[in-house]
DNA sequence: GTCTATAAATGGATAGAC
DNA sequence: GTCTATCCATTTATAGAC
């Protein structure tokens, strides 16, 4: 490979966005105003671009959202193939609602648009399947540490893990990462409270 | 006052919708679609009118949105303006956790919709100033009881509340009143796992 | 209280010049 | 890679007849 003289493919001129770019901002749009509020001209406008310009660089609105959606998905599934080096279910629960933050908070604007779907259209009735998938894997493996012991009985456990992944999902509301509160560390109170609640003992 | 002749507006010919029956039909399908999502057609069509009689009902979209809205600020302010007869704030805190799932669980649709809104217009963005209050005041509930050391301090106060109310929030997401799970077992799961986590000890 | 018809604006998307 | 101009479907909302 010879050295490549443009370092970056470097700005000069016009804006000069390339298609990730285009759907960072794209998804920050879609999570401030909503999917379907948020028309291609108020796309172009924050871009400083005109709507022509946009359709340059993807075929439609909802192919911006098929690609943002998966994002997210894909983040979440790798929380649950990861290899797990304990057979515990307590330890391996413990482990996939940590990295369910973490994927979460890295993610956070794929994620958040993830969380709003309702099943409009194609696209979003794949990514709501997908999802779906994903919780009943979850489901399984609460199921699991029941029998094993290690989760309260007193309590169904397809209940029981919908509270508490909509304790972990509803980060999405209000955590931002330039705030006071680092990714490490929510990590840690979300397991210690979805395990051991918020009284004292 | 005289014996009523007419029992209830009888229904004859023509559906014949008043507000109250309009606003929850449109209350459901803003939320199956999203508010933006869901034009006045598309209530028409599920109403089985044409668009101009139910302008006939109401004055505009938004202001259905609006009486939804107020429908599900009012149930929660409800329940922190409910006298309470302890002065112990963990009791209150249990008290209002139990209240909240319950309001959330009786005005089920009017409550989903508001934790969707976004802050696009001027109806939305009082409904979030309006649930802003409300989140301080349990803030401060929850704060109290740090004080008073039954609720653990090894968690910021502010980041217990909104992973607790995010949990009761969530319930929104995949409870059904005509499923399985009763509206009292369901408070009462909330409070235990909330206050007890999902761990056996 | 519901209808048909239509206004006026905005939606997503494309054509073709530069 | 961005522009101006435009298409056509759909949107919210109104006018006026029955």
């Amino acid at each position: 490979m010879s050295a490549s003289v443009e370092p970056v493919p470097a700005r000069r001129g016009r804006p000069g966005y390339d298609r990730e770019q285009v759907l960072a901002v794209a998804v920050g749009l879609f999570n401030e105003q909503g999917y379907d509020a948020t028309s291609v001209a108020d796309l172009a406008q924050r871009l400083g671009l005109t709507k022509s310009a946009l359709y340059h660089h993807f075929d439609s609105k909802e192919q911006l959202l098929a690609l943002a959606l998966d994002e997210a998905l894909s983040g979440l599934e790798g929380v649950l193939d990861a290899p797990s080096p304990d057979a515990d279910p307590a330890a391996r629960l413990a482990a996939v609602l940590r990295g369910a933050v973490l994927v979460l908070v890295d993610r956070l604007p794929y994620v958040t648009l993830l969380l709003r779907v309702r099943g409009n259209s194609d696209v979003e009735r794949a990514a709501l399947e997908r999802r779906r998938a994903f919780d009943h894997r979850v489901t399984a493996l609460v199921a699991d540490a029941q029998r094993a012991g290690s989760v309260r009985a007193d309590v169904d456990g397809a209940v029981v893990t919908r509270l508490v992944f909509g304790m972990v999902n509803s980060i999405v509301e209000w955590y931002r990462p330039d705030g006071s509160v680092d990714r490490e560390r929510l990590a840690h109170d979300v397991v210690t409270v979805a395990l051991d609640g918020m009284r004292t003992r």
